[in-house]
DNA sequence: GTCAGTGCAAACCCTTTGCAGAAAG
DNA sequence: CTTTCTGCAAAGGGTTTGCACTGAC
């Protein structure tokens, strides 16, 4: 399929221009998150590896995922101790999660942004701002 | 210690008003909770209530404490998925945390709100909303 | 006696670690 | 050859689950 290739190249640029080996592995992790381009937890990017002729084990994707968000090519989402995911836009935004349906939408800034930080002491910078919106449905029943 | 005993009453109070039975190990728990007012961890709660006399099983603090905090008791904030805290603090607050350190402050809604919020689905209602401001030190040496 | 509520040992499973093997120099 | 990098099996440990026990009726 030409597009898959052309997706292969763009990740494989990614990868150098962030200072990664593009390896067989993370490549193919590459491949699968930004083809699916969404919120996608570790355990999904195993499931989609592995659907591929190749196999790579479930602690390669952790590291992978892990190196990948430690040098901002993803973003890591903590939504709960048990629901952790990935998310290929990098862009400034916060997310809007339903406890009920599990269900978690991106919020651009311009629909939600803090009026202003708070006054930072001496000797730290902002690493990063994380809102996120929890909702419930109104009818449990 | 009078205020020991105090305290106990209270926690008792707070239990009984949130329609939650208020056994031993529910009371040690919420006392180590109460008493220290501060941000705290499942393993230090743990550790607390264990070094008084009575024996709380690890099992016993998670689920507790999950209970606590569905019926609004605490609230429970997830920093990281390795860093799961519980807050004593339940009325409307954000948190400051740095990465480099592991401090975490709380942050009045003066000191940090959002300009607005966005436009819900019908159906849906606020569940909470949680800001995190992460940030690192200047000069890693 | 029954039955809802409670506490915890053990199991579970997500994540990290340590190391064998590969690749680079 | 030595050194660095890479992938993964196995270990680790925080959290949940299933069940024995208690207490209420």
């Amino acid at each position: 399929m030409e597009t898959r290739s052309q997706l292969r190249e763009q990740v494989t640029r990614k990868l150098l221009d962030s200072g990664i080996n593009p390896t067989r592995q993370r490549l193919e992790i590459g491949v699968c998150l930004f083809e699916k381009d969404k919120h996608i937890s570790a355990d999904q990017v195993l499931e989609l590896v592995n659907r591929g002729a190749c196999e790579v084990s479930k602690a390669t994707v952790y590291n992978t995922l892990g190196l990948f968000a430690e040098r901002g090519l993803v973003r890591e989402l903590v939504i709960t101790p048990n629901k952790v995911v990935y998310d290929t836009n990098v862009s400034d935004h916060h997310h809007l999660y339903n406890v009920d349906t599990g269900d978690l939408q991106d919020l651009e800034t311009d629909e939600l942004h803090l009026n202003a930080l708070p006054r930072l002491d001496d000797g730290v910078q902002i690493d990063g701002v994380d809102i996120i919106i929890r909702v419930k449905n109104k009818t449990p029943a």
